[in-house]
DNA sequence: TATGAATGAGCCTTCATTCAT
DNA sequence: GATGAATGAAGGCTCATTCAT
């Protein structure tokens, strides 16, 4: 019979979950520069000078934003690449599909946009993505193709060189569907479809 | 050639052309939104209201600059992709080395990074792009991987449906290079040539 | 009446009462154009950008000064309109009376000033003026004018059709007090006296 | 046989007369704060250097609009002040009907209203026209009035206090016709004979 | 003398940040 | 802690004025 339901400090991480999510959106559709404090504020259901309790300033909202998500989706990547009982190959699609279904269409993929179009004016946030997201992203990939290499089950040992060959096209989605799917809707599963194809299945017809 | 070096059209073309460059760094640097327009007119030599005789607002300087560039360069790659002399690997090939020299490392990579970085809020922008180089681009691909396919110089028809694979790695070099390439420098030519490979080559293995 | 002297609104409308006074003043004196909302502001004793908290630019601000005073005036002159128990001549007396000690002298004629200068240039303000003051104005004098003159209470029926005669000496008070008054003061009380005995006595010497 | 057909002072007369007849349109059209001398030279059909050539700053050339017309006006309302063997009410309807054909409708007009709309900012011109116009207007409408009273000719001495009286109803139009005639137009012939019946005519009805 | 491109001071307006309540 | 009114620095844009041609 208490009087609030939540406690203070519940109260407080569920507010801050609410600042951080309007400013993904505002970010994402704005881009840093043109964002406005007040609209993020808005969104969050909080006034503008609440947005100072929980960050020092916009700067540091921006930077939290990008280093909330990100480590779950690569708990999952790095654990689907520590099962080498399944084929490279196998292992791969299965890749693709997570990221289809985890990362495109959702709060992942506004941060992703965010990422490619901003992240070259912070350094302090590339290099953050690079430390945690990209380099074990690509350690995740190289190790899976190095093992699918070996094995044959691989189409060629590009994806060891050029763990980046594999991503690319998700980052072309993510790019094109923020511009021109209104032109021209892409179908992504499609695509990645022929792309698994293209750079991942080993070339069957040599084995008979 | 007496007392004047240069024609008056020709100096104000050249004045034109100082500014586009100018703001071309400028906005590749900082983004539209953070863009100085007093950084654009000191870098380009002129004062800030010389920019007013020359475009009319921020926002025109802006799709100027991505006006002016890229129809050369389609000019090029549908030229190429006239020639069906050629095996449809090869001239992709040409494609991608046309692209690595005559695109990446100079303005037009800072183009490219501009409008991926920015493309999404600018729709008369995108449309541009789309209208006048994604879709020529598209075309020109397509049609050598339908030949291509039809005489078995590819490897796989994926590209008749997703010309998009073609490129995913060019784009995912420009936006590597803009914030990773200090961490990790991306050896962009071997990268392409493994695309290449996976994405190109026939089964040749076959064919004996 | 313990912490706070002034509740919230009332702050606040008083706050948009002294911006009102300060724009009024600094409209007056320099003109709409070479007005510099950063003197009106001084002046309010507020900073630059609280006036855009309570107008949303420079045009709203002229247009909310002018649009504010002049009800009660003309609300005054209609009531005195209304009584017909007086003499058309005394009551048009009465008007001047008033008009002298309310409008001129004070933040009213500053606003006719501005209105004579301006209101050419602002459509908006001169068809506000036009319905709620001209026209209000105007049918006042007229009703008086007709009674006056069907009851041989005025000189002339001049004023039921022109009675911008009644008002011009008036305006030309305004103009004269603003430029010219500091080489030769004008009388106006004197002036409107005879101004009152040339439109209004009727003909007393015709009765006898 | 003379290659231009006009001397070069003639010439140069005739370009500052453009200039001014330009100058003199949009600053009464816009004021002189917002008044733009590129406006002023496309209309003068010179360049914008010219008008340089011909004053010295945006405030010298408002100033010489307005030192330039007047005089002959005056010249014409003193030599009829002169002729002493007209009645009083007589040469004052001629000066009304003077002033509604030479002033009204034409530059004249638009200067009348320059003066009234700006003339208390610039000080420099308000002292001009005191001194020029107004003292000599003022000595002409009293010397008539004060003969006129002497005879008998008109009703009232008060023109002899306030020659404003007479002129009055003149500003009065112009001001008018800049905001108001849109709404509803205002017959300056038919006011300004009620405005002369009103003060001028002598109480006939004594004499017989 | 005439031109008009170039200049840069100045002003309106926005918005991140502060702070009294 | 939360609010949102207030602040004022910063930047886009205009336009009077200059000056090379």
């Amino acid at each position: 019979m208490r009087k609030h339901r939540k406690s203070a400090p519940a109260l407080k991480a569920e507010r801050r979950q609410a600042i951080l999510d309007a400013a993904l959106e505002v970010f994402a559709a704005q881009g840093f520069a043109a964002a406005r404090l007040e609209d993020v504020a808005r969104q969050a259901g909080v006034a503008k000078g609440t947005l100072y309790l929980y960050f020092r300033d916009k700067e540091e909202l921006f930077e939290q934003i990008l280093r909330v998500e990100g480590e779950q989706v690569f708990g999952h990547i790095t654990a689907l690449a520590a099962d080498d009982s399944l084929r490279a190959d196998v292992i791969l699609k299965q890749i693709l599909q997570f990221i289809q279904t985890q990362i495109l269409g959702g709060n992942r993929e506004r941060l992703m946009r965010i990422l490619i179009s901003e992240g070259h004016r912070f350094p302090k946030i590339s290099e953050l993505y690079y430390r945690e997201i990209i380099v074990k992203g690509r350690q995740a990939i190289m190790e899976i193709a190095r093992r699918g290499a070996a094995r044959g089950e691989l189409r060629s040992d590009a994806l060891t060189r050029f763990p980046q060959l594999f991503f690319a096209p998700i980052m072309l989605a993510v790019v094109w569907r923020g511009q021109f799917d209104q032109f021209d809707r892409l179908d992504v599963e499609a695509m990645l479809a022929d792309h698994a194809k293209l750079i991942l299945e080993p070339l069957r017809q040599e084995t008979p």
